[in-house]
DNA sequence: GTCTATAGACCGATAGAC
DNA sequence: GTCTATCGGTCTATAGAC
């Protein structure tokens, strides 16, 4: 762990890129979404950002994974419960759904560098959803009919649409769509 | 309507390219979507192209619109089963899911030029769904403690957010994905 | 009606000064 | 470590020949 002086200064300053990143990101949008505007947000030029990020697509990966880390820091173990949570925090940084839906879609290309990133993301998600669904049919939470793949597929798509359907329009309220379908699924 | 020779030969010219357009992206997917690659699939150059389609905006939005057509063309009336129905034949047409769902993220900027058209289309999609899913409630197909406008966000959701996991995984079966979510929703 | 050629903007990446 | 300057690429749009 403990590393040398010059090369841990390094690392804090991506950090640092990193948070302002995030934080402008989420309040400003992000539109086209180019390094140079993302230099511009935190104060550096563009050579001056890419000299800690060597690409675009790091930076971007980097800043995905910092966000997923930033969105799951304060997980209570209810992922139910947790997702409604995310859900309800992302209204309030719509630059970040924003980038996130962009990037998700434009990585269903399999060429895309981020392509591995999502897919990996999504099934993950659907693995560790479906589980927690078993889990909840077993302690008689969640409706015993249920099939625990689908369903989970279903309740990440949903969370997904309604991004759409508020990026479009800010008055949906993802959160309550989201709880009322949760609803649904109880027993 | 009878227009005189030349527009009227415009106009067909118009819906021939737009027919072309479809089938190419549908099949080999559209990556950037520049009017180059539409124009190269058409078999025009890119000025050639936009002599009939003033801008690249007016372009894709008459490719928006042309898809809504076709998809819509043999509708059966009921809107659930019809909903499945495009879905199973989007799988058939990754290339313009992948428009769409790309267009509709783009857009959610206020300035976008097809923002106007996505948000009416989501608002009307959600009107009209909502009113099928109280006359379901009424003939006791449905729910009855289903709340008709939330239900309408979420199957629209699910419907979008499936796309998303198709795009990244080809193998998610998205109607039966939809089909299911819509059997929970029986009464 | 369709083309070639090009203008003008923006992109990511890199070289090199300091 | 950060900058300016610049290269080569791609994009939309338009001017003008045929």
């Amino acid at each position: 762990m403990a590393r040398r002086g010059a090369y841990a200064k390094g690392i804090a300053k991506r950090e640092e890129i990193l948070a302002v990143a995030l934080d402008v990101i989420a309040r400003h949008g992000y539109r086209g979404a180019s390094v140079r505007e993302i230099a511009d947000a935190v104060g550096l030029s563009q050579a001056g950002l890419l000299h800690y990020f060597g690409s675009k697509d790091e930076l971007f990966t980097a800043i995905l994974v910092k966000r997923d880390e930033v969105d799951n820091a304060d997980n209570t173990g209810d992922m139910l419960e947790d997702l409604v949570r995310i859900v309800a925090h992302n209204a309030e940084v719509p630059g970040l759904v924003h980038l996130f839906a962009q990037l998700s879609i434009e990585a269903a290309d399999p060429t895309h560098p981020a392509h591995d990133f999502f897919r990996e993301r999504y099934g993950f998600l659907r693995r560790v959803l479906a589980e927690r669904i078993r889990e909840g049919q077993v302690d008689g939470s969640l409706r015993p009919g249920l099939d625990p793949e689908r369903t989970a597929a279903i309740i990440i798509a949903a969370t997904d649409g309604l991004q759409t359907q508020f990026l479009l329009d800010p008055t949906v309220d993802m959160a309550a769509e989201l709880a009322a379908l949760l609803g649904e699924l109880r027993a």
